[in-house]
DNA sequence: CTTACATGCAACACGCTTGACGCAACTTAT
DNA sequence: ATAAGTTGCGTCAAGCGTGTTGCATGTAAG
């Protein structure tokens, strides 16, 4: 988890709190304004503008950093939900409150439409296959259709979090009811009366 | 439908022309890239980078033209689908293909956060209003639950909507067939074997 | 045909963003 | 305490996007 220069010797500690807050702070402000400049990002972070051109070769490679730094967050956001192992139910319930609680706090990053940075592909292929995983186990136990197009489930289960983040930012609501909301509609629809 | 300069008279036929050609280029290069400098749309509509001056203002007097533009051409999309005459599960089906083809044309128009223009914010609330018209139908026809809570089943519709744009751009498939699959999974989720 | 409008082209000014540099003052780690 | 690392500040250069103007050449409309 410790960052590294070019040099090989890890950063010290004061440098690595100050890229976490150029990181933290990037994000706030770009999801307000996406054009915002790296001169707001440096004042609202309270540093300079060249401290920011010193840990971030580029305005790319910063964006590039959070992207790695959110999807780690949104990875592990599944992972303390044990997809593999606890019941399906269980984990869906618990993976989906805690990843719209993950992407509402990374909501301008995890919105970039391309990653040029191999470790966030990697990140998001690895959330990918979980999710994958997850919804198969989901599946065998009953819980989704057989005949259910896995792909097109993980797209609206998807669809179906990015709404509860809307959801979440204009009306603070409860998390744990959202993430209700949201596996109770993915699995039964708007239909039918709802237990 | 005819534009009229500041001056009050209608524009000459070729430069509406122009300014259709315009409006739809820049919709193509600004979801391709939506950091795209006027030059680049100038130059991809085959005109001088003054003649996007001349008919817009600034960059953001464009993006509010494309943006009426494209609301209105979605709102024509729910019209012909007779939102409060057909029966409801036909309206749903018929608007949600139309729908989805619209957007699919207008995807990073729409798919801007806010809306400036007042002429684009009134379109976006009749649209606002027609689908509410429409779920409230459906559910009075006992196609939705009476406990569904509108305003959350308008979103999971509009997120499955988005979906099938998605899946539509990656892998052409039949707009008819997607439209199924977007009601199919608004009604009865993923979590039951389909008729 | 004739008038008014529309376009392309070249040029210019302006502001903003990015990126780089050296130096003095400060903080961490050994 | 010493050495290495870190930061703020002032400054500079370069590039790019935006917006404007004037003029000559086309083109639609009466």
């Amino acid at each position: 988890m410790t960052e590294t220069t070019a040099n090989g010797r890890p950063l010290r500690a004061d440098a690595e709190r100050t890229v976490r807050t150029i990181l933290e702070v990037a994000e706030r402000v770009l999801s307000e304004d996406p054009a915002a400049s790296l001169a707001q990002i440096a004042a609202a972070a309270g540093v300079a503008r060249t401290t920011v051109h010193r840990r971030f070769a580029s305005r790319e490679a910063l964006i590039d950093a959070m992207a790695v730094h959110a999807f780690r967050q949104v990875e592990e956001a599944i992972d303390v939900g044990r997809p593999d192992t606890a019941p399906p139910l269980v984990a869906l319930h618990q993976i989906t409150a805690n990843v719209i609680q993950a992407k509402s706090s990374w909501r301008y990053t995890v919105g970039q439409p391309q990653l040029r940075d191999p470790e966030a592909v990697a990140a998001h292929e690895r959330i990918f296959a979980k999710c994958h995983l997850l919804l198969g186990r989901a599946q065998q136990a009953g819980l989704l259709s057989p005949e259910a197009d896995l792909d097109w489930t993980r797209r609206v289960y998807h669809a179906l979090i990015e709404q509860a983040i809307q959801v979440q930012a204009s009306a603070s609501t409860d998390p744990d009811a959202l993430a209700a909301s949201v596996v109770d509609t993915l699995l039964n629809g708007l239909g039918r009366v709802r237990s």
